[in-house]
DNA sequence: CTTATGTCAGCTGAACTGATATGA
DNA sequence: CTCATATCAGTTTAGCTGACATAA
């Protein structure tokens, strides 16, 4: 069944949303047993790749709003997957690292993340899908860019 | 700027999430000077293009709630671009009828929503516009088949 | 003084849930 | 009785805004 009116699907912008909604949702319930949630996922990842941060760096570099980067630092911090401490070099700052339960956590939502990649991208073959990052990677970086 | 983590990135779920708010940004931005929602120009287009409709259908077409299709209905019957009137053969229903104001509306929001995936899919060229739109298609599709 | 950072409280819109009334 | 439809009230969550304290 088609689940649209056809000049309704012809806008990308409708479609990208419809996704997102069924993407999210994959996400939340993939996640939800071991409790957490998508950010989780995108601070440990940021704190793993880049090294350990401020806050307001961590909410530049995975695009989200410092007051949601403070919250999920909070939960982190609480389930001993990361650690705040003050700056000495600037003591406005918190620098947050990644501790090694951290990188166990990050390694596990990787994998359930991989799975959920899989069902989200279930349809297309795997040069498809390389086509289809590659090209919605274009189209937020236009978008970031402005 | 790299606003991401690369291995994050690779994600398409987030990609997809991320994209979608730029969407929605951009969509209602240009969508409020006219008053209305991006829901509007869906259901009218539902109705334009599958002819007059329960309020159960609407919904199913475009894929939102019943709830919402509601609160659409009514703000489209309220502005004159729609007309609800009670389905003689099942008196439970509303058929929903669009106007010739509401096509009018229609084709304005058309418009609209035309340089809104313009700006959107600045970065890509008109055949991987096709490609995107294709293979988003595909993904959204076989997320619904589940 | 201005600016950057962290913290907190609260707002808004989207998606959804549950309850209810009515009619098939 | 059940099921489907419409309506309404309320929940949840993401993303965001504004205010404020602290320190550079």
């Amino acid at each position: 069944m088609r689940t649209a009116p056809t000049r309704a699907r012809s806008k990308a912008s409708w479609l990208i949303n419809k996704t997102s909604v069924h993407a999210h949702r994959l996400l939340t319930d993939a996640v939800a047993p071991v409790g957490g949630h998508g950010h989780h996922f995108l601070v440990l990842a940021a704190l793993d790749e880049f090294g350990a941060a401020s806050q307001m760096e961590i909410g530049q570099r995975i695009g989200i709003d410092r007051s949601d980067t403070h919250a999920i630092v909070n939960d982190l911090v609480e389930q001993g997957f990361a650690e705040r401490a003050p700056d000495p070099e600037d003591r406005r700052r918190n620098i947050i690292t990644i501790t090694d339960a951290g990188r166990g956590r990050l390694a596990e939502l990787d994998r359930i993340l991989e799975r959920v990649q899989d069902k989200l991208l279930g349809a297309l073959s795997p040069g498809e899908r390389r086509q289809f990052v590659a090209l919605l990677t274009r189209v937020l970086d236009g978008q970031e860019d402005r």
